[in-house]
RNA sequence: CGGGGUGUAGCGCAGCUUGGUAGCGCGUCUCGUUCGGGACGAGAAGGUCGGAGGUUCAAAUCCUCUCACCCCGACCA
């Protein structure tokens, strides 16, 4: 940790200077449920309805009640107090975006469906913010006037929306969150100033956000995806019940994203064998599960040929990625491979070029000119016997027997690439796949990697200068030339942290809030509320709290002891105290953590300020 | 969008096969008795059975269409 996260702790441990919030139970809302609605499947989405933080409006649109909101709220004045002391400032742009913002960067195309889109009055067009690099792009290329303003980081917290093909698990996945979104500028990457300056700095700040808000996370390298750009880094909370796989090698802590994780060193060899090349009818499976049942053989033993194409127009290439049939192939390594942006081949065109897409072969690339092939490690190696069952690049057939030597018609590498310059076609053997568990870790010679699922809650790019390109954004530099501008982005889910936060902390009774996240820190549960005695304690140690800065919410329902207890492990309010006839007659109050199981125990009331304050900070300044 | 599922009172569900008075538990309201881990008794309110059309003397129930929501797949904070 570096040193200007540390001191945040210790500002942010500090109470001295804020009132804590009083509220009564019979004056606000809390519509807790008994039973969780059937609609709600994960452990946040439960509890987040049951214990009456949120309603749902519509599929991934909620209410945010009192409770929820608080808690909402508390992540975004830590996400705030971080970055402003990373050194950003805070802006508020509309969430309504015209579309002519998007003709530079083709992002309302990148984006499609997921662009909730509508028209004015007048026919014209505009989007619902999904994020905001189009609109501060063109914010700071007008009000940016020299380099010497750099570097300047602006971000915002702010509602944002995307039509998610399928929203779902609550907060987890909404089409309507909460997002904090911050954009920096530069002139250079490195050296100082430079992007990869406050790309660090908050990356830092990320780190120290997530611990403050009492979170289990892992920081790992992933692909930058339609956002664009270089250098990426996603904050995963980690928790059996998120939707997104992660790498880690234990030994040397690398931790990287399904689609970025590298692979070690494979060896791989092509093995020559005496097995037949025989032709098989196959029809209507260009999928590898059918034919692997068709032919009663084991996925591992396929090669799975799958066709990319170069973005740019004219001047058609073709790339033929294979990977063993029980692997997958992984776009951003087969670009990495070739040099240039590629996209799944069009399959109209494909076909009209050559290939059977679906029984596609890697012996197209004897046949197709301008074909590059890439075969994974794995691919060429084979699982023992070098025997492989492939298309057969004819509709409806596939071949067993293929053997590579024998039977590509090509040149095979024997170290990594062999060109066939006259046609334009070439033979790699290059990592092209997904990695998986239990491949070589990159970093750690004998090391595996090892998965483990997440939730997604924060995701920071180097943008580099896609987004200044496409809207011409470039400063006169010190030398009097002309640059581009340099951009970062970062991007932290508010809303989705409170439901990991939550996935991540709870029991079977209900929600376990860390403390500086939790709604309210303490909760007084006033047995006898119509005893005006027991009240004017409530109200008393009440204010002393709230004057200690710590935010208070006191049960005054008129209800049994039962459902005061139950309801109260359902919010989860890290600290409870009770107020009843017998513990008040000896002049003390139960005190009792929710993560502790135990009765709690009795403490004087004359101590029990000092008590909670004390608890208070101890949980605020807790490493996750 | 493909596949699967569900819509009946605020929440959880039964009823539908075999058409005929819309039910149960929890919650809510009133009164009484209770009062340290979701009390008990008595009474009460609350439902266009997702919507539209059709079949029928009669539809929650059968048929057609439609909408919404949830789950599994591809993308993402």
């Amino acid at each position: 940790m570096n040193t200007a996260a540390t001191n945040d702790f210790a500002r942010a441990s500090s109470l001295a200077h804020r009132a804590g919030h009083i509220c009564r139970w019979t004056r606000t809302l809390i519509p807790t449920l008994r039973e969780a609605p059937s609609d709600a499947t994960v452990p946040s989405h439960q509890l987040m309805l049951r214990a009456g933080l949120m309603r749902q409006v519509a599929a991934g649109v909620y209410d945010y009640l009192p409770l929820g909101w608080r808690s909402i709220t508390k992540v975004a004045n830590i996400v705030r107090e971080e970055m402003d002391a990373a050194g950003s400032a805070e802006i508020f742009l509309p969430v309504l975006v015209p579309m002519e913002l998007y003709a530079g960067t083709k992002r309302d195309e990148a984006y499609g469906d997921l662009l909730f889109q509508l028209e004015d009055r007048h026919g014209r067009r505009a989007a619902l913010g999904p994020t905001h690099e189009e609109t501060i792009t063109e914010l700071c290329k007008s009000a940016i006037t020299s380099y010497k303003q750099f570097p300047l980081t602006l971000y915002q917290i702010q509602t944002k929306f995307r039509d998610e093909f399928r929203p779902r698990a609550g907060l987890l996945r909404g089409r309507e969150f909460l997002m904090k979104d911050a954009y920096s500028f530069h002139l250079v990457q490195e050296g100082e100033g430079g992007l990869d300056e406050t790309y660090d700095r908050l990356h830092a700040a990320y780190t120290s956000m997530f611990i403050r808000c009492g979170l289990d996370f892992t920081i790992v390298e992933a692909e930058s995806g339609p956002i664009g750009g270089s250098a990426s880094h996603e904050f995963m909370v980690n928790a059996e019940t998120g939707e997104d796989t992660i790498l880690i090698c234990e030994k040397s802590g690398y931790a990287a994203n399904v689609e970025k994780c590298e692979i070690g060193e494979r060896p791989w060899k092509f093995t020559p064998h005496a097995q037949q090349l025989t032709d098989h009818h196959t029809p209507g499976m260009p999928g590898i599960d059918k034919v692997v049942e068709h032919l009663g053989i084991q996925a591992s033993g396929m090669l799975k040929s799958v066709v990319f194409s170069n973005t740019e127009a004219g001047n058609r290439k073709w790339i033929v990625a294979v990977v063993r049939g029980d692997h997958d192939v992984n776009e951003a390594k087969v670009r990495d491979a070739v040099g240039f942006a590629v996209q799944l081949a069009d399959e109209k065109e494909a076909k009209q070029a050559g290939f059977a897409i679906g029984y596609v072969s890697p012996r197209v690339v004897a046949t197709i000119a301008n074909t590059t092939l890439l075969i994974d490690p794995d691919a060429a190696t084979g699982l023992a016997t070098g025997v492989w069952a492939t298309g057969a690049d004819t509709k409806d057939h596939h071949v067993t027997g293929f053997d590579w030597a024998r039977d590509l018609g090509s040149p095979l590498p024997v170290d990594q690439v062999a060109t066939d310059a006259g046609r334009g076609c070439s033979v790699r053997v290059v990592g092209v796949r997904n990695a998986e568990p239990g491949d070589p870790s990159p970093k750690a010679a004998g090391s595996r990697l090892v998965a483990r699922r997440g939730i997604e809650v924060a995701h920071i790019f180097k943008l580099g200068t896609k987004y200044s390109d496409a809207f011409d954004f470039a400063m006169m530099d010190k030398a009097q030339q002309r640059q581009p501008v340099t951009m970062g982005c970062y991007g932290i889910g508010v809303s989705r942290t409170v439901a990991a936060a939550i996935e991540q902390n709870h029991d079977d009774a209900g929600i376990r809030w860390p403390m500086a996240i939790a709604p309210y820190h303490v909760l007084i549960v006033l047995m006898k509320p119509d005893d005006a005695d027991h009240a004017a304690h409530a109200e008393r140690i009440a204010a002393e709290l709230s004057e200690a800065g710590i935010d208070v919410l006191i049960d005054d329902r008129a209800e049994r002891p039962g459902v005061k207890f139950k309801d109260a492990d359902l919010i989860g309010l890290p600290i409870r105290l009770t107020l009843g006839a017998k513990s008040l007659e000896e002049g003390a109050v139960e005190f009792k953590l929710r993560s502790d199981d135990s009765k709690g125990d009795l403490v004087p009331i004359a101590e029990v300020v000092a008590r909670c304050v004390s608890e208070v900070e101890r949980g605020l300044a807790a490493k996750a």
